[in-house]
DNA sequence: TATCCACAGGAAATCAGGGTGT
DNA sequence: ACACCCTGATTTCCTGTGGATA
């Protein structure tokens, strides 16, 4: 506000309920909502109904596994299916436990968190025990609160192979049956990856791969369909212009079909037009919104960094803004990293196998740029370069405070004449 | 053609910090 | 107080490697 006189607050508040109305019901657009209808979805919704059909006759339904690329439904059919099924039992009513192992990420914590959720009351402490005692217990309370069937979606379960740990409790879940008198459970594991199979322990696939099924990436024709039916419900009539619809479709096809992009995308471009007073929301709308999103993420990202990784930002950062035709390697980054921890108070200098890994992962994310090359005598290294916009991070960085005093350092390692050779006779090879 | 640079990145060990029951 | 548990971050130790140069 550059010229806060000129804002009255109780008059925007006034002209703000008096204006045009956007939402109807916004929450329709977040991923939790699930709708009446899931539109092209309709085999995959059998598939998990007749899988868990026996259910209501007290049978125990096989183990289930739900591949596809994120925001292509996966949990949604789970939860839609779940919900139809409750309203079909009149007694015994199965147990749905969801766990994202993204959040819920080691094996302590998926049975502790089964055990609470059962209990409801009675907690499970977050850590101190021994596992097999939360088995032990977990078997328990099974048998005795849970007299019916239980089910068990873990979401995201691909992120339990990447550790080893994580395969042995996908074994231990998989085989609690054989310790239960009266509940039996059924596990549904829910992949974004595809080969997500091939990590998997045989004796844990044998049990958890019996069924299969498969979720394509939406088209943009599906993606409209599914927009359109929840614009209906979330906003008000006649506020989405008529090309804008295709277009957020177009756009989110692009990105690999991903349905909570195109939501997000939808969402976003309707707060735009809410907070500019618009009567509707246009095309111009939507490209603001995916501008927004983009920048959003990644400001939200690196601030969420943890310290060193945001050094290791910082010291890329510094070479691109002194020197922006150097050609970066890993070993700059951990000699400017270096330096940064001597300027930066409470900062502790980490081994440069580490930094390895922090650089790995700002890769990962998109933030950077690498290129492993074999430079012949002079090494095998990775090259790496900036992502985003130079000026973008600099205003993220200056809203960290421990930086303030480093962003116009400039690194002494960029001025020896031993790395500035080295760098030009890597421009000349590549 | 052997050599050797400057790392990459896997595996296991270690540490600190949160806890437990006895 | 003590022995022990689980987790996440990091260190230690290690083997592997592509290709310009001697």
């Amino acid at each position: 506000m550059k010229n806060p006189k000129e804002f009255n607050i109780d008059k925007f508040y006034e002209k703000y309920r008096s204006g045009p109305k956007i939402f109807k019901k916004r929450d329709a657009l977040e991923p939790s909502f699930i709708p009446d209808e899931l539109p092209h979805r309709d085999a995959q919704i059998q598939k998990v109904a007749e899988l868990t059909a026996c259910t209501l006759l007290g049978d125990t339904p096989p183990s289930l596994l739900c591949y596809g690329p994120t925001g292509t439904g996966k949990t949604a059919t789970i939860r839609y299916v779940s919900q139809k099924l409750e309203q079909q039992c009149t007694e015994d009513k199965p147990w749905w436990i969801y766990i994202n192992c993204s959040v819920v990420s080691t094996p302590y914590r998926i049975l502790a968190h089964i055990y609470n959720r059962i209990s409801g009351s009675e907690k499970i402490p977050p850590t101190g025990l021994p596992k097999d005692i939360i088995f032990k217990k977990l078997l328990g309370i099974l048998d005795q609160k849970v007299q019916s069937i239980c089910f068990l979606v873990l979401d995201e379960i691909d992120m339990l192979t990447e550790k080893k740990k994580g395969t042995e409790i996908l074994y231990d879940l998989t085989r609690l049956n054989e310790n239960l008198d009266y509940c039996k459970t059924s596990v549904i594991g829910i992949s974004n990856k595809l080969k997500f199979k091939d990590y998997l322990d045989p004796r844990v696939l044998s049990s958890l791969g019996q069924e299969h099924i498969v979720y394509p990436s939406y088209n943009a024709d599906e993606l409209r369909d599914i927009l359109n039916e929840r614009a209906k419900i979330a906003f008000h009539e006649g506020v989405i212009k008529d090309d804008v619809i295709p277009l957020c479709a177009a756009l989110a096809a692009k990105e690999h079909g991903d349905a909570r992009k195109a939501l997000q995308l939808l969402r976003k471009a309707g707060e735009l037009a809410a907070r500019a007073q618009n009567k509707s929301v246009t095309h111009k709308h939507i490209d603001d919104a995916q501008n927004d999103l983009e920048e959003d993420h990644i400001v939200e990202y690196i601030k969420g960094l943890p310290l060193q990784a945001q050094v290791v930002l910082t010291a890329i950062f510094l070479i691109s803004k002194f020197s922006p035709d150097h050609i970066i390697t890993s070993g700059d980054i951990y000699g400017i990293y270096s330096e940064l921890t001597q300027k930066i108070p409470g900062v502790r200098r980490l081994t440069e196998r580490r930094i390895s890994d922090y650089i790995n992962e700002l890769d990962l994310a998109g933030i950077i740029l690498t290129n492993l090359k074999s430079m012949g005598h002079y090494g095998r290294t990775k090259f790496i370069k900036l992502d985003i916009d130079l000026e973008l991070l600099e205003n993220i960085f200056m809203e960290i405070d421990k930086f303030q005093n480093v962003l116009n350092y400039k690194p002494v390692l960029l001025q020896l004449d031993k790395v500035k050779i080295k760098n030009n006779i890597f421009k000349k090879l590549i």
